[in-house]
DNA sequence: TTGCGTGCAAAGGTTTTGCATGGCA
DNA sequence: TGCCATGCAAAACCTTTGCACGCAA
């Protein structure tokens, strides 16, 4: 069973409005805080943790030492083509949409029997940008 | 400029007979003691963090609270086709040699501008064991 | 009233850093 | 001798957990 109070909806207030971009829990923290209404870390940890489970809420671990980066992606989750690209550089998240990579997918599930999860990997090198350099 | 010690070397030693795995620092510590030769862990870090910047090195961050993976490459390193596999049922972090999916790493590059680093990248999923149950 | 939600503080684990000491060149 | 390496301890960081209290149903 699951309780509505005050600290739940604000923050998913919160994170519905920033569909399509990433946050990470001291981004809540700060918000809230700022908007008047401060909410535990705790709280704000469990409730993303409950989010992550039920595949409302994407989770991208980017490298131990930094925090963990979420992703609100709503019910009816269809971006399987949606993917991932962390900056070794600039430290910047990348997202990116490209029907071919999301064939990898397909790939590694029909010749290795691997299931993967585009919603938790994160591909790792240089950005455009940085690249130039 | 850069010493020669016994550390150094013990390390290196360790870490080469390992080509082709993966370990942490942790295993790298509890070997180097049971050999009779403890290391102070910030050595083991330390020397771990050069050696992952001249390339000899990987290092796969697989998510936050557990412990970074490294392996050793060696200094002419040609495994593009070496991928990770990382299952989030039993935490295994597989190995996957695959010349498909090195095909990625030249569409981000060309299509995305994307440099694409196969040693630092992870596809998180469920691996064939943990799919079929 | 029942029991989940909250918040604080403490604990957990990994990694980094300061500083005095020790070893390589 | 000069400078880098080492190791210990402390700190930093993110995250989880214990516990008492508060609030939703």
């Amino acid at each position: 069973m699951q309780y509505h109070t005050q600290q739940r909806d604000t923050i998913l207030k919160f994170i519905e409005n920033l569909k399509g971009k990433h946050f990470t829990v001291e981004d809540v923290r700060i918000h809230l805080a700022e908007a008047g209404f401060p909410v535990g870390i705790a709280t704000i940890y469990r409730h993303l943790e409950r989010l992550v489970a039920q595949g409302t809420v994407a989770k991208y671990e980017t490298g131990a030492g930094g925090a963990a980066c979420f992703e609100f992606t709503g019910e009816n989750c269809t971006n399987e083509e949606h993917f991932h690209l962390k900056c070794e550089q600039c430290g910047r998240l990348l997202h990116l949409e490209c029907s071919e990579l999301s064939q990898i997918a397909a790939h590694l599930l029909s010749s290795h029997g691997f299931k993967l999860n585009p919603l938790r990997t994160v591909f790792h090198g240089l950005c455009a940008d940085c690249a130039k350099k």
